[in-house]
DNA sequence: CGCCCTACCTACTCGCCAGTAGGCTTACCA
DNA sequence: TGGTAAGCCTACTGGCGAGTAGGTAGGGCG
């Protein structure tokens, strides 16, 4: 689960920087994801990332700095993964099925720095809350975004943008939930997972219960009341 | 916000130990909801609770012992909070609202207890991570099981439970993080936020998006397309 | 009044950890 | 081949905070 780097006996050999830079920053989502901001240490991180500790001051700063820099580096892999599998023409149920698989792929791909993301991150009270609620706000807004467009679809009167965000930021905190709940249950694949959770939002216990569920795109065109939205990561 | 005990200056007056030991407790929920358990110290807890360090040992043992009593005691509070709000006879949906205005008026009331819970105690790798997992886990069981039993009221096929439980990781993250969005926007009564989930979990953005609304139990005969399920905490 | 138990305190120890001073080695290039 | 800069190190300091030793006050009860 985190054997980064093996741990280093004596001097390590010479690497050019960008390249240490990046062990140095695996190795400390490694160390921050385990054990959180505070109980980690600054030496645990160079130790794992196989150099000395003043090599990590050099590079990355100090321990919030670091800290900073990791939280930045996963959150934009994180929204860059997902905004890269939405395509912005496609309706809106399809766009936020495109949303979820690509959530759960880069959860499922990338544990460690979703941990440093979700659990780490928000429960410290310095820049870092800061720099982690903004991504956050960043997802909650696409997906505000994508909910008040699809009220343009409709004739209904187009609810506030406030309770957009209220529902966007429900959203989003299942998904993190579910993304949980996941590390502790992998067997299932991430294309499940995600089309639970697609059903859920968009088709709602009310439909569930009944026997509806929400098809992807493939066989949109096609009724019924069989499983659906089921193929794999 | 955090202004529990004044802050105290020479000699504290003399006070049965169960007293002195509920001040010791709200200062500690009030001083970890605000950093954490690490960046918490009991020089400052103690400070908060106007009393000297050797009495919080003297009391409530170690910070490891402090946290988890704390954790303990809120969530103990939640979990009661909800189910006594919660009739077991009524059918699925009314329940899940009751459920859910109970919970939202809990966090309401509640504000540094539901933060110690939330986001302090599920970051720290100790003995708390399962304290509160546990708690947790209550509460998304509870969820499930009313999931299961929804199904039974009608002719599908039943769920696995697996799927259940997912589901209710779901709905409890979304009601978690809708929370915390509650704690920026505090302008709202409990009762409009909890139906806005109502609504997304119970209805859909399917649903939700079409004009259709879950109403509560009161006008549940009448169908339309009108806003609904509004009344105030 | 004197005993003692409980509430409460000041003033430490001690380990851990962020951050640094200062120096050694290897690659590259003039 | 010697200069120099980049990569790397060992070995410290300084402070903070958990936990404790060893007390002082004040109320109840004989």
């Amino acid at each position: 689960m985190h054997a980064e780097q093996p741990v280093r006996s004596g001097r390590a050999k010479r690497l050019p920087r960008a390249v240490r830079e990046r062990q140095i920053m695996d190795a400390a989502v490694d160390v921050f994801s385990r054990l959180g901001f505070h109980a980690a240490s600054m030496d645990e991180i160079s130790e794992v990332a196989g150099i000395s500790k003043p090599m990590l001051y050099a590079y990355l700063g100090s321990k919030e700095e670091l800290f900073a820099t990791c939280i930045r580096r996963e959150s934009t892999r994180m929204m860059e993964a997902i905004s890269s599998g939405v395509e912005s023409e496609e309706p809106p149920d399809v766009q936020l099925w495109s949303g979820l698989r690509a959530f759960f792929g880069f959860v499922g791909e990338n544990r460690a720095g979703w941990q440093v993301l979700h659990r780490q991150a928000s429960s410290q009270g310095g820049p870092f809350a800061e720099e982690l609620a903004d991504m956050r706000g960043r997802a909650i807004s696409l997906v505000a975004a994508l909910l008040v467009h699809s009220s343009d679809f409709t004739n209904v009167p187009r609810a506030g943008d406030k309770e957009a965000e209220s529902l966007a930021a429900a959203l989003v905190g299942a998904g993190e939930s579910l993304a949980d709940w996941w590390l502790d249950n992998p067997e299932e694949p991430a294309g499940v997972v995600a089309a639970r959770l697609m059903n859920l939002v968009w088709m709602g216990f009310g439909d569930l219960v009944a026997g509806d569920v929400w098809h992807p795109p493939s066989r949109r065109s096609e009724r019924g009341t069989e499983r659906g939205a089921e193929e794999g990561a």
